[in-house]
DNA sequence: AATGAATGAGTTTTCATTCAT
DNA sequence: CATGAATGAAAACTCATTCAT
């Protein structure tokens, strides 16, 4: 398994690099091929269609966020809402992170015109705001945060860190006051909104050191069967 | 001159058709050809490359903007600032205004990639929060805002909304409780951000009823320069 | 018109040449392009698909046969029959008529998978079928023929002449007796069928000498709305 | 070798359903391997190439009628004549009947263009025609059938029920007076040709009624020879 | 200003074949 | 014997762009 599982993987590694190269308009399975050094032919014989491959790579990113998400659950809500935060914006290693929101941005700009793309896409949504309403929701019980309307306070958050992100990769260090667009966001909307929100005397740990989720490199394994369909018996 | 402008604006509303249609990666110049009942061959008497077009589309799409953002310059803070959020959620001509959102969008996924696209993006976004943090200061100036960071307040909420109306496009019906995504967040960003902000007595005008910036069809007359010249620096 | 239809005429000149060189199977749009000095892309801008160009094809060959079969309709019913007879299998220009029929033998091996070929050979069939009973007819009515079941003997007729033709291209110069296969067989249906056929006195013209059919090289023009459908309007 | 013997059975068998349901010029190793579950590999390990395969398939063929034809060399000529008629068109078992000829027709389209396959074409060819001349010959030895030439007579007979067999498959369904292609001419042909040549008093058995050739699935051996020899001369 | 015809470079996909196991 | 993984070569088809008119 470790092998097959390996295959999968670089060619998972392949598109997330290939993507954020060329970006979704001119991907080609040539680049990805390219990028995870295989052969076209074998991309296709792992996956039938190009279209095939892209979902393939969606239900990745988005699984391979759940399980960095849920890995940190033990912890503190203040930690968790603060690594949440962190991991759009304050990541030390600001380039990793930074690919899998352009990974995501590029798919995302074929929702309104893929339906398998759209549905994954509407998952990533699920598990984003869900993190964040479930972190909501312990913080309360905690008595860490002031009893708020948790779903809308998770739209809230979600919509403007995406928002500041996207904004931030495509313009491109666009820089508000000398900081990047998604600190400057970031950091007003703990000021105007979280920090309203905490319980009296509680208060969140410093976006810029908090342990950002998982380490990063964990492997996440492919399960062969979700993702895997030669044509052959 | 005239029918010089009918025809560009002909083209560009084709580019803003054909593009919603179809997306930023499936658009192909029988595809904008098809959508203004012109040839492809018109398109690059006009336009040298597909991407001079789109450049020059991107070009009208902001100074549209901007024409209608300063056309409501008279009106007090508050107004414009509902006026504003009315605009990114709260269009009684949704369809019209999703459009824009969505070419906008296509657009900018790739702006990591392509230069051109990039400056013009850059310069939307100056647009954008040049104008609210420019609400913000007349609001100030009035007495009806308390003083902010006006920067700061302006990068949040361009994109706060900016991340809603993406979120939702994308995502196609996603729906918080019943209310679409940017609605539920222009509710929740009014109450958490833009509230606290507004001095003792003054209230936000319905964001439900406010007038949205320009009437929505006036010509914006293209001119020539900018869609003649070929390849810029 | 002439332009129009010199460049249809081309490219069905280029189907029927790569035919006969490549076959069916093995036939390629780069085969045709060749074959008619023309590129790929123009086959694909005047037909969507390979498909669409077989079709448009068989269609042409059976209209240019109906042409020809139509212009002979003035002559005696007995020479008619002998030309239609030595049209499979005597023709001087024994290159050309052989093409012909290699060109429908390839189609024809696609008759049982594809409906769009198949309702063309069936077509091909009424009207080869369909001439041979014209003839009879009138041989009856003149009263050079004596009365027999018209459909059956054109059915036989047409059966035994395609064979021997099918057989002799498929085989290659197998010889019986030192002639062509379907020589052989021509004289002996002649001998066995035909003659026993005609009125007492009557004669069938020397199928090594009639006349076939019309001249070989007439123009047969191609009416672009039946198969010229570019997608710009 | 018993077992030797099953795989290769399997894959002809395989060749021969695959062949019907793909035709020829779409006939893939891979619906070849599907259509005997076995894998694109095995193939390969018992035929170096597609063409090898395809052309150890034909031989298979062409023996596998050599045995049944041989089989029934002890009936009288008129028996043996009527079964090979009904061999063609009136098999009860239609169906089977059917895809020996979809097979044999399809490689057919191949003959022009390659010599091995070619070849094979020529033997059946020449097993079909020394049937029916060896049966006539017999024929004329009992005295049921009248002198006459007895490799023309072959040639017109295998040509016309060949020839209405092809018709009849590659049309599909063609009638004539609501029977079929083949049904129509082979009575034709017997009325016209064959009863004229049977010996005062003689009359052919019902075709319909008949026993054809051998029974149907008896087992073939395939010589191992014939197919693991890779090219040959 | 406007178009239809034409093309070259490239794209996804297919497929016979090979190879390690 | 038998298979799954892998690949190179080639296939159909696409598309921005050019050109003659």
């Amino acid at each position: 398994m470790s092998d097959d599982a390996s295959t999968a993987e670089e060619i998972m590694a392949g598109v997330y690099r290939a993507l954020r190269e060329h970006g979704y308009a001119d991907l080609t399975m040539q680049d990805i091929a390219d990028a995870c050094s295989k052969s076209k032919s074998l991309l296709h014989y792992h996956y039938d269609t190009k279209e095939d491959l892209l979902v393939a790579f969606l239900d990745h990113l988005i699984t391979t966020f759940e399980r960095r998400a849920a890995a940190g659950a033990d912890r503190p809500a203040t930690e968790r809402l603060a690594a949440f935060i962190a991991w759009f914006g304050f990541d030390p290693d600001e380039t990793d992170r930074e690919h899998f929101h352009i990974a995501l941005l590029e798919l995302r700009s074929q929702g309104p015109f893929n339906d398998r793309i759209r549905s994954r896409l509407q998952r990533s949504d699920r598990v984003f705001r869900g993190t964040v309403a479930e972190i909501l929701e312990q913080g309360i019980e905690e008595g860490t945060f002031e009893p708020v309307d948790v779903q809308e306070t998770a739209a809230l958050l979600v919509a403007t860190l995406d928002g500041a992100r996207t904004r931030q990769i495509t313009l491109d260090e666009m820089d508000v006051d000398g900081d990047t667009y998604t600190r400057t966001v970031a950091r007003t909307v703990i000021d105007r909104v979280i920090d309203p929100m905490l319980a009296a005397g509680v208060e969140l740990p410093d976006v810029e050191t908090v342990e950002v989720l998982l380490p990063r490199d964990e492997p996440v394994s492919i399960a062969p069967a979700d993702r895997m369909d030669g044509r052959e018996a």
